[in-house]
DNA sequence: GAGAGTACCGTAAGCGCTTACGAAACTATA
DNA sequence: TATAGTTTCGTAAGCGCTTACGGTACTCTC
């Protein structure tokens, strides 16, 4: 005899109160409940998974969708750890499991998620790296799955989704720059169908219009998430009749590859070019001139998520009245001196 | 009806053999196997994991747990990303499913790992930073769960790891260092319990030894995986009587905060202070002078630690006839200009 | 053509939990 | 004291699968 049914005899009871003792149900007596619990923690035991889930058609656990796909989302370990750690701090308070699922290079990611869907393996889900058009979003609504995206599509409708707040990031680096006396400000945009590639576009034309600057083409450099699509960056840059003599980064990570070009040509960020970067990351901070950039609490951005997903489970959801979440997270800008501003640094 | 009486139902035929049709048994007729596998596909069935489970007493899904103390584990490389993909591409084979399972900062690791594991909720775990002393090991050994750590530890017997070769790497590049002409190279050492510190600079003295050197403790320096540890090594050891004209670093993204530290004081890697990092990211690559490191095959890491795990389970321990692994993967030199040899680059 | 063997499939008993239902023992009320 | 309400718990029916077992129909063999 094992599982329940061994705590059950152990205690001369039915399973049937070990069980309700063990859920916290209303109908128990005290001191029975505090014999169970006592027991179970002296026996080590935990209710099987499977069983549970069995019984109550819910798993109570969410899984977390990310890409393992080295040119775009990865370089971004520290990224997600933050974000999964805000998750779990929420999740944990009701004793839900966080999965990260990730999504294998050489696999369709709408095929990776469908099995773990179909197979009623997750309660809810949480997706990353949304694109502009994503069938993932298709496949959880028509599942009738509670989801939150870590990013924003046109695809679905009415979903929840937390995003970091790109168009900000935009406005305030370009206030910046213009400030600062620049007119031909370049941005790098992300390489392949990622939404916010589209957003901060949109974003960066509407800063122009505002400060009534022309759009130029030209200045748009689409780039991978990694150093060296920074470093050819910068030929092409230069090799402009008109170079920018500022540039906005969507990846922080390209801003290595194009210090390290730079160099080589005796040109210093900062001074022959203003360079802002995107996020906050520790990498870039080090950098010689320290890149200026936004922060962002990964934390919170995790807990937000969380609450959003939380406000669709059933269970749960009349602690988190939050109906449909649609959130962009602010960032703040981080002085440095690779734009051209020289402040004290902390 | 639903699930897999559904299915049965829309073909006519019973339930047992509709599962058996799936799950590739012998007794079923081909022309009956087709069907079956031609309406699953068609309704978009897959079998309930739970009940699955439940019934087999076997999840079909291994967890590979992580840290996320951002001190440690984490800092933005890609290594747990790669390891992940050649995990996958191993048990992807196998119908077997990868969960990750990220321990949050504020909790117990111990206490953590458990809650899965009496749950029943994976059939094989995977450890990463193993510690000198991690009861984790005990408790999947007293558990009877197969496991394999990424990692060495001083805990448990006679079980299955894959590690990265440290002995090789500090051997080579304390010989490197040597053929220079340096007589006093440093080391940087994690901080914290992960036993690879331990193997780290006991492979330290034992080239020291090698070569004739005498050991001087005060050449060994702590440091977390950061870059402002790198950066505050610097004028630690600068301040000693007398400095080391080279250094080995254990985490390579400290030599981001170094360069930054030796630039501030003038100096220049590779011309005042020989220095080679550990593993090669991209990052250390594209910095000025490119870091002089050591590179491994991620993706054959994951591939070896998923096989160890496999010749450990029951159903596909016969085409894994691998018994404890035991390994450590070899890295190779990649030449920078950090430590003062000059080559070629591509 | 009877017996043995084989291929295929239905039946039903679990797997370890949860939970609706009802019974028993009390307590409160009239 | 009879009735109604409450507290507590046992009973047993599932949850959706897998699989041992046995039965049927067919094929071979001598």
């Amino acid at each position: 005899m094992r599982g329940i049914a061994r705590l059950a005899q152990e205690l001369g009871i039915s399973t049937g109160t070990v069980s309700r003792a063990l859920n916290g149900k209303r109908d128990v007596n005290d001191e029975t409940r505090r014999k169970v619990l006592e027991a179970a923690r002296r026996l080590g035991y935990a209710p099987n998974q499977a069983a549970r889930a069995l019984a109550q058609g819910t798993t109570r656990s969410v899984g977390f969708m990310i890409e393992l796909d080295q040119e775009t989302a990865a370089s971004s370990d520290y990224f997600f750890m933050g974000v999964f750690d805000g998750v779990q701090s929420v999740l944990a308070q009701h004793g839900l499991d966080l999965l990260v699922l990730p999504c294998p290079t050489n696999q369709d990611r709408c095929t990776y998620l469908e099995r773990f869907v179909a197979r009623g393996v997750i309660d809810g889900m949480i997706l990353a790296s949304t694109q502009r058009v994503d069938k993932r979003i298709d496949l959880l609504q028509s599942a009738q799955i509670p989801f939150v995206t870590l990013g924003r599509s046109k695809s679905g409708h009415d979903y929840s989704w937390v995003d970091l707040d790109f168009e900000g990031v935009v406005a305030t680096a370009i206030d910046r720059l213009v400030s600062l006396g620049h007119r031909r400000i370049a941005v790098t945009v992300p390489y392949g169908g990622v939404n916010f590639g589209v957003i901060f576009k949109e974003a960066y034309l509407a800063a122009l219009k505002r400060h009534g600057l022309s759009f130029d083409p030209g200045l748009v450099f689409e780039t991978k998430r990694n150093e060296l699509a920074g470093y050819g960056v910068v030929d092409e840059l230069l090799g402009l009749d008109e170079p920018p003599t500022a540039i906005l980064l969507i990846y922080e990570v390209t801003a290595i590859g194009m210090y390290r070009r730079l160099a080589e040509l005796g040109l210093t960020p900062g001074r022959d070019l203003a360079v802002i970067g995107f996020r906050d990351e520790p990498t870039v901070r080090f950098l010689a001139p320290a890149v200026t950039c936004f922060s962002v609490s990964l934390h919170e951005l995790g807990v937000s998520i969380a609450e959003a997903l939380l406000a669709q489970l059933p269970p749960y959801a009349d602690r988190y009245p939050l109906g449909i979440v649609q959130k962009r997270c602010p960032l703040e800008l981080v002085s440095g001196e690779s734009d051209g501003v020289m402040e004290a640094r902390t």
